[in-house]
DNA sequence: TTGTATGCGTTATCAC
DNA sequence: GTGATAACGCATACAA
């Protein structure tokens, strides 16, 4: 069949009308595994997500959903593929088997096997979050040790001496994970320059471990007046556990985070916070997949990403000491 | 090349360590395009999921994420399709252009064009929720109406003469949303069963909407002593909202729910509720799917599930009145 | 037991 | 301006 009229020549109109009256007839729509052959693309991108598993953050979801809409906007379909360790054929398949144009890459860390993988198999991918060394790829990501830092050097001003990093789960931390990493570096480089009494604590991505996890830290240092924490799940967990204490916040105990806006609006009070952009970081994803597709041979871009920390009204000034 | 080492036919065994030495070589991996196009069908799955701009719940990615888990469990890949008012497009390719094997659709309203659509088309589908009239299509769904009902016969049991029913967002309601419908349904038939003043307000999917939420309730109905909901969203905002008026659950105010586990566990206290299986019902649908696919001339087929309504502590008898 | 040819549905190129 | 034909990469049926 003649179907020249994608306007790539010029066509009669009588014979465009016919073959539009025999595509109508038929409810004919051009089949897209055949024209992905044919072209060489296949107008899909893949999206690797950490398995159910563990189940996702929020922050996650915001990644995944504005992933999603922002590929539909531009007509690209994504293929999900779950990654851990017993999905490793998932993954396989993306890279190697040709179903997508570009990958982009979730739950990245500091030395993450996958990210060698893609560059060896030639396939545009970004990541979300960037690995410790590679400049050799394109990435956005937010600026977690710069944002911890920040965050205690504000509760340093206010003159808490002795605050703890709530980071993310056991499992996270000791895989290299990112942010977790980065928080921490962020943190102990805080402390140092002010001299403060660091405690960190991994903690598991839901409100239990939160609760259990602040529980645990008051009981063992009860002069801490000051937590900043990465973990957003954790955040429901913490103020419950304030609350059985008794611990009032601002009054008796600070507070501050790095969380989706949503978090921080929903505690309370409202947390100071600096609010990761997860939905516009998705669609910057998008277009850096994007372009690293019909552009291979730019050199690949990195955006790092320092939300301003809001200030609300989880901080104040120390107490002489939560006991005094 | 010879490729029938996939083990269709005999081979010799020096040819076969000759082809696998040339494999290995060249890196060589089959491309998934083509040996789609030549064998009818993509080993892939298409998920259709509401649009980002409202945020999915923790319920929705339960189901996606259990579906791409499963789906891989199985080997295959799941394509993911926002759908929505302006996303007709990305749902038009999925149906029409041969991308996938079959559908997984969520968030099917009580009369919802996109069955018809996919009927029509003949592509093989599941539904994760399920249309009023419609007998001819797969589908797993959670029985709102006969939990809601238990529910509120429940609070009955206990006293309660004035509840109220927290629905979710008014336009989820007034798009006809299935469980939004059925609930409501469920609602009406146990209260005018009991005799109950029963009070069915719709609730945005958020911590906030609840509590603003409940706070009207409270003031427009200082008789109420117990509300049920659909809308595990609005938890923790129902939760805030209870601690703010000072009121004491399940002493002063009983509340029962349809959630997942974790929210309802992670309710003060632990809530009495209908733990929705999320995980499961995402394995199963994607079962379902490949049912109909490998067999397309079986019966469809429709799961109802009625999960026991776990009592936890977050119901009591009923005192006189909120205010005596 | 092995090599070769055909066709899946498109798009692009080439004669007409 | 239009109709026929090759090629994308694979699986398979058929010939050797």
């Amino acid at each position: 069949m003649s179907y020249a009229l994608s306007g790539k020549r010029p066509v009669a109109n009588g014979t465009r009308r016919r073959i539009q009256d025999v595509i109508d007839e038929l409810g004919y729509r051009p089949n897209a595994t055949a024209r992905a052959l044919k072209e060489g693309r296949t107008r899909t991108i893949g999206l690797v997500v950490p398995p159910a598993r563990n189940r996702l953050t929020h922050m996650q979801l915001d990644f995944v959903a504005s992933v999603v809409d922002a590929a539909a906007r531009v007509d690209l379909d994504v293929l999900l593929s779950p990654s851990g360790r017993d999905h490793d054929r998932s993954f396989e398949r993306l890279v190697s088997e040709g179903r997508v144009d570009g990958i982009i890459l979730m739950e990245i860390r500091l030395e993450d096997a996958r990210v060698g993988r893609l560059q060896d198999s030639g396939l545009p991918f970004v990541g979300i979050g960037h690995t410790a060394g590679d400049r050799q790829m394109s990435w956005i990501d937010v600026d977690y040790a710069g944002l911890v830092r920040h965050s205690v050097r504000h509760l340093a001003d206010l003159g808490h001496r002795r605050v703890a990093l709530i980071t993310r789960s056991p499992e996270l931390v000791s895989a290299g994970y990112g942010p977790a990493c980065r928080a921490r570096d962020g943190f102990e480089a805080a402390v140092a320059e002010r001299g403060l009494d660091g405690i960190e604590v991994p903690c598991g991505d839901d409100a239990r471990s939160g609760q259990e996890c602040l529980e645990a830290l008051l009981r063992s240092h009860p002069d801490l007046t000051a937590v900043t924490t990465i973990n957003e799940a954790a955040l429901p967990g913490i103020q419950r556990a304030l609350a059985d204490t008794g611990l009032r916040v601002p009054y008796d105990f600070s507070i501050t985070g790095v969380a989706a806006r949503t978090w921080a609006e929903d505690f309370r009070p409202p947390l100071t916070a600096a609010d990761v952009p997860a939905l516009e970081m998705g669609e910057k994803a998008v277009s850096l997949l994007v372009e690293r597709i019909t552009a291979p041979d730019t050199p690949p871009r990195h955006i790092l990403l320092t939300p301003p920390i809001s200030l609300r009204s989880s901080t104040a000034a120390a107490r002489t000491g939560r006991q005094g």
